[in-house]
DNA sequence: AATTTCTCCAACCGCATCCTT
DNA sequence: AAAGGATGCGGTTGGAGAAAT
């Protein structure tokens, strides 16, 4: 049932707002308040929360301690930090239920609906969109807009890695201008510039490189933090893969950018390079910080969150960008 | 060491819903 | 069924402490 509000104010009806009464008192409670209430409800329950301030001599107002106890002072609270086991059960809830923020502490004993919200605001939702994942539908983003951010980045490292291949093209051609040295060197070929004897720089030959060159990149390529699952859904958990480092470049302001090289399958013989930066466990040094979305239900668990570095996505980084592209 | 900026969370506010009359 | 008080819920914020400059 809805109660339209009247146009007339509540003072008008000679009611005033909770707390604005009698002067009651707003803020953080003091020991000596926590005292009381605690001594009153263990005493004689919570009973009617209006009543309670004045039985048990607080100058609140009764939402406030109704307030304080159920978030604070109730005994069966649980403090501390949430374990992994409760953060994927808020996530796995909060991608069937919403912001149900009570409803979701139901099913987390010792927590109340406030503390997990708080944690939603400030750990979760944050982790999911910097895995790129709407926090809202819990799927991964994929139109345009919300990729724009990647998508820069990506174009940005595209343009560091020729530029770091044109120098090091450039380097290897000096080189081979000084004398003596491809007559020394039969193994080094002045017509491609690069050593015959040496694998063919994997960033120039892969498919990824192609697709770059011609315009054409798969999404799917593009982000492989869209395999990271929540609660099982099927798709396989983000796992940290072997990383062969490749090359070390520097952007303008020394952030340093590494490419790599993943060996995509244990089984498979076969290397796939990718260029782009190495996803970073950014969920903080506290151990407790790390957590897994692989495991929920599907059980696989183990996979931490990685992301791309945040350099890639400064203003000052972007908004160079954004100049060239518009 | 001082100052600024950032992060986090307890508590507030207003609306929704429940309950009683 | 309607009115109105009590309670619950979720969004938001103020300020303390931490981190960065």
């Amino acid at each position: 049932m809805h109660h339209k509000k009247p146009n007339i104010s509540e003072e008008e009806m000679g009611r005033s707002p909770c707390c604005d009464e009698n002067n009651l008192k707003k803020g953080p409670w003091t020991p000596e308040e926590d005292q009381k209430l605690t001594d009153h409800i263990q005493k004689h329950g919570h009973g009617s929360w209006r009543a309670l301030p004045k039985l048990a001599g607080l100058k609140r107002c009764g939402k406030s301690c109704r307030l304080r106890w159920t978030n604070y002072l109730r005994p069966d609270i649980k403090r501390g930090k949430f374990s992994e086991e409760e953060e994927n059960t808020i996530l796995h809830l909060h991608s069937v239920l919403g912001n149900k923020w009570s409803a979701i502490a139901a099913h987390l004993p010792g927590r109340t609906d406030n503390e997990i919200k708080n944690y939603w605001n400030t750990h979760l939702k944050k982790r999911l969109i910097q895995m790129g994942i709407d926090p809202i539908t819990h799927q991964p983003k994929t139109d345009l807009f919300t990729c724009l951010p990647q998508l820069i980045a990506l174009a940005n490292l595209k343009e560091l890695l020729e530029h770091t291949q044109l120098t090091h093209n450039l380097q290897y051609f000096n080189l081979l201008q000084q004398p003596g040295i491809v007559a020394n060197n039969p193994e080094l070929n002045a017509t491609n510039l690069m050593p015959t004897n040496q694998e063919p720089n994997p960033y120039f030959s892969n498919i990824f490189q192609q697709e770059l060159g011609q315009g054409r990149v798969e999404m799917s390529n593009l982000f492989p933090v869209e395999n990271a699952s929540i609660g099982g859904g099927g798709s396989q958990p983000l796992q940290q893969q072997q990383v062969v480092p490749f090359m070390n470049v520097k952007t303008s302001d020394d952030h340093e950018v590494v490419g790599q090289c993943q060996m995509s399958d244990k089984s498979s013989s076969s290397s796939t390079w990718n260029p782009l930066p190495p996803l970073m466990d950014t969920s903080g040094s506290n151990s407790q910080e790390n957590s897994s979305y692989g495991g929920g239900s599907g059980g696989a668990g183990g996979a931490s969150l990685y992301n791309w570095p945040d350099f890639l996505f400064e203003d000052s980084f972007l908004d160079e960008n954004l100049k060239e592209m518009c």
